[in-house]
DNA sequence: AAGTGATACAACCGCCTTAGA
DNA sequence: TTCTAAGGCGGTTGTATCACT
């Protein structure tokens, strides 16, 4: 049958977004709110593919990323997610509020792989590199380290709470979502499980009052010029 | 100072899932 | 129930920057 590319790729533009896109793009959704992509650059006036649009507002232009490399806590967090969850990457991001999936990919591939790897741990299985050569379908439920003092940063936010209280049911990566701790860390226990304050998702109120913005319509405003700020302090992307 | 390799991260691609007709 | 379009996701690539020789 075939399946119709998401946008017409002729006259699409692709490659790094330019400051006037970014503000472009900002503006349309921060004025429309965030709706059938497919149509947002053509009412933003953009030569993109709804899709890229999508990724750049939520990889880069959301105002409730956070910024920066993952702190240490974060980063134990990841592991220890990883380990139960495998290459979910939304899912795990969705336990870490600020941080994309894209993000979190970024760091695993390029900073948390080759730590484990320096300590002797399959970023894969989560087991010693010895020991999970023997039985590389194992999964993750060695207590490294690294997962140990991830439990003891937890322990507050947790607090025993998986349904079966049993750190061993962190096994079965990759077992869909047969897995109760699995199951649990997304739905019952949807939360994120550090710094609460950023426990919001789509509700824009919440978000407004968490991080202490006005409303929305007057958030338009602080975020272009936010913004703005970025472009020509931090990034260097002055489209001049 | 120039060349080269390594690293980090933004962005794209294609498949899968899901909602709605 | 089936089909289609759109969104979402994970893997991969491209490119800018940094470090080293």
């Amino acid at each position: 049958m075939g399946r119709q590319p998401c946008c017409d790729k002729l006259g699409v533009k692709k490659g790094p977004w330019t400051a006037a896109e970014d503000k472009k793009l900002i503006s349309f959704i921060l004025n429309n709110g965030q709706c059938c992509w497919r149509a947002v650059p053509k009412l933003a006036g953009l030569s993109r593919c709804g899709k890229s649009c999508r990724l750049r507002w939520t990889n880069y232009l959301r105002p409730d990323l956070k910024r920066g490399l993952l702190t240490e806590t974060e980063e134990q967090l990841v592991i220890d997610l990883h380990a139960r969850l495998g290459n979910r990457w939304s899912k795990i991001a969705a336990k870490l509020p600020g941080r994309t999936d894209n993000e979190i990919k970024n760091h695993w591939n390029t900073h948390i792989k080759k730590k484990l790897l320096k300590m002797g741990i399959d970023p894969v299985t989560h087991e010693p590199l010895n020991k999970s050569s023997s039985s590389p379908s194992a999964p993750a439920e060695t207590k490294t380290e690294n997962s140990q003092s991830l439990s003891q940063v937890k322990e507050g936010q947790e607090n025993s709470s998986s349904p079966s209280g049993n750190n061993n049911s962190t096994s079965n990566i990759g077992s869909d979502d047969q897995d109760p701790l699995a199951n649990y860390i997304w739905e019952e226990g949807g939360k994120p499980l550090i710094d609460e304050s950023w426990s919001f998702t789509s509700n824009q109120e919440d978000f407004n009052s968490v991080i202490g913005l006005p409303a929305w319509e007057e958030n338009c405003e602080w975020l272009l010029d936010y913004q703005d700020f970025s472009i020509s302090n931090d990034f260097g992307l002055n489209s001049s």
